[in-house]
RNA sequence: GCCGGUGUAGCUCAGUGGUAGAGCACACGACUCAUAAUCGUGCUGUCCGGAGUUCGACUCUCCGCACCGGCACCA
C-alpha cells in the first residue's frame, strides 16, 4: 500500500486564522481525502506555532501568560477546521510534550552533526523589537526604526547551523529532483538565491525566552522558525521513534503559501541531510488570495468574509469556488459574485439539478433502481467517459491543478445531462420501452454514484448527499462502473443545492458586519497617559513631496506661536496644493524623528483605514489651540 | 526608489513558434423529466503598444505603457 504524508505549515498564534490559511488548509485536505479514496494509507498533519517572542508580545499586551494565549488562541484554528471539514489526522501544538521532546532530540542530533557552532553575533539591538537591526536599516542616529528608541549595541555569542555547506548539495538536489520545489517559478526564485550564496543561520536566540530551550546549552532558546520546521517529524512521533514515524517519513508534501518557500525549500532540507534523514518528496506553495484585486489586509480592512459566503452558499460551495475558480499558484481574486455564480451555475443548475431529474423519473416510474437489461446508443460513451474522467482527474491531481481537476469531472457531469436530453428518457415510460428506460436511468445513477465518489475529496459534504438520496447506506468510494447495486431504494431527491437568487439575498445584507470589537479590556490606557499627548491646531503653510519616497510629503505647519516641520505619510491620498491652507492637529510633544534624511517635528492626526482623511476642527480656531 | 507578477472574447481565466480557446453572460432554437433547470446553434477578439529574431510570433528577445503585489517608506 501506498503512503501519503501531507503537511500544512503550522499556523502561527499571534492573530487569528484568515481565508489564506484556509486555502492552503483545504487544498491539502483535498489531497489528503483524494488519497484516501485510493486506497492510501494517509496521514494528513495540521496545527499551531505557539512559540516565539512574537507571541510572546502579544500575549503580554493581551494581559496574558504565553501559555495562557495560547490555550486561548488555539481552539479558535480547531474550531475553524472543524467548520471547513478538514480531515486531518493530527493536530499538533509546538507546546506539546510530544513536540518539545522531538525537538530537542532533533536539536541534539544536528549539534551531534558538527555543523552547529557558536559564535559572536553583534549589532545593534532593539529590545522592544528583540531584534538586530539590519545594517541597511540603521541610520546615524542608531535609533530603532520602528520604535524610534536608541539601539544597543549588544555582543552576544549564538548558535548558527553551517547552511553554506550545504549550498552545492541543494543545487544538486534541486536539479536532479525537478518536482521538488513546485511550481516552477517558486523553484526558479530559490535556484537563483542559490546561486548568490548561502549564509549560515543563527538559530539560537538567548534575549527570548518563550521556547524551547537548547539542550546542548539549555541558556539559549532556539530559533522559532527552526523550531517550527521540526513539526513534520515531531509529529509523526520522531522521539520514539515509532512505527508511525517510520512509515509515514519522509513527507510526500509541505503545502505552504509562496511566501515561506525559503525556510521548507532550503533550510529544512539542509538541516536534514545534516542529519542523514530523507527530504520530504515536494515543497509545494501556493498563491495568495486577494480581494477584489487587492491583497489582504487586517489594518486596511481587506479581508474575506468567509462566514456570510459559507452562511450564504454553504460550505461545499464556499470549497467548490475556492478550488475551481483559482490556478493554482498564481494569486486568485476572491469575488463573491463569482462564488454566487459558479453555484448556481455549477452546482444548482448542472449537478443539482441532474440529480432531481434522474431521481424525479425514477420514482414516478420504478420501484427501487431498475437492472441495466436493455443497452442502447451513448451508454458505452457515458461508460467510457467515465473512466477517462478518472484517469484525467489524477493527472489533474497530481500537478495541484483543482480547477481543471474539477472541469474535467463537470465535462462529465455535462455529458450525463445531455445523455438524459438526447435519450429523451422521459418518453419512455410505455410498456414496450420501461426496460429501456430503466436502464438509462441506471446509468445516469451510476454516472452520478462516479460523480460522487470524484467529487467527495473537493466537497465531501455533497458527495455524502448524492450517496445518500441515491440509496446507498455506505459511502462507497469506489470508481469502478456497475457497482450500483439493483433494487435500492432511492429518496424523492431534495435539492441539494436550492438556487439562491441575488435580488433576495441582497436584502438581509445590510453591509452592517459590525466592525470587530476590538478586545477592550485589555487596550485601554489611564487618563494620566491620555493627558500626556499634547494636541494642537496648526495651519499648514506648505507642502512638499520627499524625494525617493512615495508616501511621504514634508509640511510646514503653523502653531500660531511656533511653526514646525513635520512629515506625513499621506502623499497617496493628498496632493501637496490642496493642503496649504488646511487645519490639522498636530501631536506637538511627540519626540522628534528623522525620516528619510527630513526632520520631522509632530505628527499630523488623519482617520486611517481604506483610505486616509486628515482631521480637522469642525470650523475655524486658533492657531495653537489645545485639542482634548 | 528596488524586486517580482500580470496584461488573450462583456466577465473570470486556459493556451500554443504555424489559420485563436473554455466557462459564465448574451441571442435564437429544441425540449418539458427537473431547482425559471437541461440540450443545440450562434456572437464578439489590432491575444497591452513598439522594435527585433524567424519562412512565420499571441507564443521567444529587447524597449515601453498600464495595473497589481512585496520591500524601502508610513511618527
Amino acid at each position: 500500500m501506498n503512503t501519503f504524508y501531507i503537511t500544512t505549515p503550522i499556523y502561527y498564534v499571534n492573530g487569528e486564522p484568515h481565508a489564506g490559511h484556509a486555502y492552503t488548509t483545504i487544498v491539502s485536505d483535498v489531497l489528503a481525502r483524494y488519497h484516501r479514496i485510493k486506497g492510501d494509507q494517509v496521514f494528513f498533519l495540521t496545527g499551531v506555532d505557539e512559540h516565539g517572542a512574537n507571541v510572546h508580545k502579544v500575549a503580554e499586551n493581551a494581559g496574558l501568560a504565553p501559555q495562557a494565549y495560547c490555550d486561548k488562541m488555539t481552539p479558535i484554528f480547531t474550531e475553524l477546521w472543524e467548520r471547513l471539514n478538514i480531515s486531518h489526522d493530527i493536530f499538533l501544538r509546538t507546546t506539546s510534550d510530544m513536540h518539545k521532546r522531538g525537538a530537542k532530540k532533533f536539536l541534539t542530533a544536528l549539534y551531534d552533526s558538527g555543523d552547529v557552532y557558536k559564535a559572536p553575533y553583534e549589532g545593534y539591538y532593539c529590545r522592544p523589537c528583540e531584534r538586530f537591526v539590519p545594517e541597511k536599516e540603521l541610520t546615524d542616529e542608531k535609533i530603532c526604526p520602528i520604535h524610534k528608541l536608541p539601539l544597543e549595541w549588544i555582543e552576544e555569542e549564538n548558535y548558527f547551523f553551517r547552511l553554506s555547506k550545504y549550498q552545492d548539495r541543494l543545487l544538486a538536489h534541486i536539479h536532479e529532483n525537478p518536482l521538488f520545489i513546485y511550481p516552477e517559478s517558486r523553484r526558479n526564485e530559490l535556484l537563483s538565491v542559490l546561486d548568490s550564496g548561502l549564509e549560515d543561520i543563527s538559530i539560537s536566540r538567548s534575549s527570548v525566552s518563550w521556547g524551547i530551550s537548547l539542550p546542548f546549552d539549555p541558556e539559549h532558546i532556539v530559533y522559532v522558525w527552526i523550531e517550527a520546521l521540526m513539526n513534520y517529524m515531531t509529529a509523526l512521533g520522531y522521539e520514539t521513534d515509532n512505527e508511525r514515524y517510520h512509515t509515514f517519513w519522509p513527507a510526500n508534501v509541505h503545502m505552504m503559501a509562496k511566501d515561506i518557500t525559503r525556510f521548507h525549500a532550503l533550510i529544512w532540507p539542509a538541516m536534514l541531510m545534516a542529519i542523514d534523514l530523507p527530504l520530504p518528496k515536494q515543497i509545494v506553495a501556493h498563491g495568495w488570495l486577494t480581494k477584489d484585486g487587492e491583497a489582504l489586509s487586517k489594518t486596511r480592512g481587506i479581508v474575506i468574509d468567509m462566514d456570510t459566503d459559507i452562511e450564504t452558499y454553504g460550505l461545499d460551495a464556499f470549497r467548490y469556488y475556492l478550488l475551481r475558480e483559482f490556478s493554482f499558484g498564481n494569486d486568485g481574486d476572491y469575488r463573491p459574485t463569482r462564488l454566487h455564480e459558479r453555484y448556481n451555475a455549477d452546482l444548482a443548475n448542472d449537478l443539482g439539478n441532474l440529480l432531481n431529474r434522474v431521481l424525479g423519473l425514477l420514482n414516478k416510474n420504478f420501484d427501487g433502481i431498475p437492472a441495466p437489461t436493455t443497452p442502447g446508443e451513448f451508454d458505452d460513451e457515458v461508460k467510457e467517459m467515465a473512466q477517462t474522467t478518472v484517469d484525467k482527474l489524477d493527472e489533474h491531481i497530481n500537478a495541484f491543478a483543482f480547477d481543471s481537476a474539477l472541469e474535467t469531472i463537470w465535462e462529465f457531469v455535462r455529458r450525463v445531462n445531455r445523455y438524459v436530453q438526447q435519450t429523451e428518457v422521459w418518453t419512455l415510460a410505455k410498456p414496450e420501452t420501461k426496460p429501456r428506460m430503466g436502464t438509462i436511468l441506471y446509468n445516469s445513477l451510476e454516472a452520478l454514484r462516479f460523480v460522487s465518489v470524484l467529487i467527495s475529496p473537493f466537497i465531501p459534504d455533497t458527495a455524502e448527499k448524492i450517496q445518500k438520496q441515491i440509496g446507498l447506506a455506505e459511502f462507497d468510494t469506489v470508481a469502478d462502473w456497475g457497482r450500483l447495486p439493483v433494487d435500492l431504494k432511492v429518496s424523492k431527491g431534495e435539492p441539494i443545492f436550492p438556487r439562491v437568487d441575488l435580488k433576495k439575498e441582497k436584502a438581509p445584507q445590510p453591509k452592517a458586519s459590525k466592525p470587530k470589537q476590538k478586545s477592550k479590556e485589555t487596550n485601554l490606557i489611564s487618563f494620566a497617559d491620555f493627558q500626556k499627548l499634547d494636541l494642537r491646531i496648526g495651519n499648514i503653510i506648505s507642502a512638499e513631496p520627499i524625494e525617493g519616497a512615495d508616501r511621504l510629503l514634508k509640511l510646514q505647519v503653523d502653531l500660531g506661536t511656533e511653526k514646525r516641520q513635520v512629515v506625513a505619510g499621506i502623499a497617496e491620498h493628498y496632493k501637496p496644493d490642496v493642503l496649504i491652507g488646511k487645519q490639522v492637529i498636530v501631536v506637538v510633544n511627540l519626540e522628534p524623528a528623522t525620516i528619510r534624511n527630513v526632520e520631522s517635528h509632530g505628527m499630523i492626526l488623519a482617520a486611517s483605514g481604506d483610505s486616509v482623511v486628515l482631521a480637522t476642527p469642525e470650523t475655524e480656531v486658533p492657531l495653537g489651540t489645545q485639542v482634548k
